[in-house]
DNA sequence: TGACAGTCACTGCCTAGGCAGGTATATTTC
DNA sequence: GAAATATACCTGCCTAGGCAGTGACTGTCA
């Protein structure tokens, strides 16, 4: 096990200073920055993911949603009804297992989903604005290693 | 305006790979991890922090945590709906100023905030092992600047 | 003083996700 | 082949936040 370092202590401790809240407030801003930008496609933050992961393949079923974003599967479901009752994707019965709904995406929703990157990437990018590639990198860098950190809680369970 | 760097663009972008992912994935891990560790006290990852504002002196009403927490006034009310059902928060109709309601922590609500920074710091310290202090540094360096640019977008407004 | 803008708290309606439980179907194991 | 196990999807109930609109109140300024 890795040494701890005590960049933190319960006495000094204040929301605003921690790295905690830096993230939190990062996802929280660009979250709904991105929701804005994607008013015009009639879109929301939560639901560009899913388009775009059945648009470019990775996907085809809810099961493959949920684990690809960490959802629960409850969640995707209904998710899926939003995006459904838009009229953006079809659920469609799988015949060799029959337990399976297979996602298609309708014509509106391809259009749709072919608009997303150019969006989500320009956002990110502006985002970075003032970053060296060196930055770039260590900034991927650190955020994997807290990840994966974090990740191992998951992992480790109850006691 | 500074010059912005194509580190992402739009025909190649894959969800999985972005800077935003991690951002994202990051802090919804910590924050599951949060939620759990937090059961003992019966509290969840929205309500530790407003608790701690207002055992910390630096809130006293809903719309400094508002404020504070970059929320919407009417998610703040809910939450203190919440903290009041659990005997955690008292709401006290301010005297000098009759639209405002003061926050005060009971005794209970008292004892649980004392002991949130605890599992807090904790945890923070925990995500980050492995860093060195200039990799500390330099991650909060980093997310300050994209925090900065993100925010950016609220102030320029719609063109 | 009386209109007006701003602030505070709240409400209804929406999207959104977690957890627990349920049903149908597949797969594995004996 | 039957029983146990796992998987896929769905549902109800909960917390949670955004937006728009409301009523009560305060401060300002003509």
């Amino acid at each position: 096990m890795t040494e701890i370092t005590e960049f933190y202590k319960a006495e000094t401790y204040r929301v605003e200073s921690s790295v905690g809240y830096l993230v939190n407030r990062l996802a929280q801003t660009v979250t709904r920055e991105v929701d804005r930008r994607m008013l015009d496609l009639g879109l929301t933050d939560a639901q560009w993911k899913p388009l775009l992961l059945l648009h470019q393949g990775g996907c085809s079923t809810a099961a493959d949603l949920s684990r690809s974003a960490c959802h629960d599967t409850g969640a995707v479901t209904r998710l899926i009804d939003r995006l459904e009752a838009k009229g953006l994707v079809k659920r469609l019965r799988s015949a060799e297992d029959r337990r399976v709904v297979n996602l298609e995406l309708t014509d509106e929703g391809e259009l749709l989903a072919a608009e997303v990157p150019k969006i989500i990437v320009k956002l990110v990018n502006e985002v970075l604005t003032g970053f060296s590639q060196d930055e770039f990198s260590l900034f991927k860098n650190l955020l994997n290693r807290a990840l994966i950190n974090a990740r191992a809680f998951n992992d480790e369970g109850p006691a």
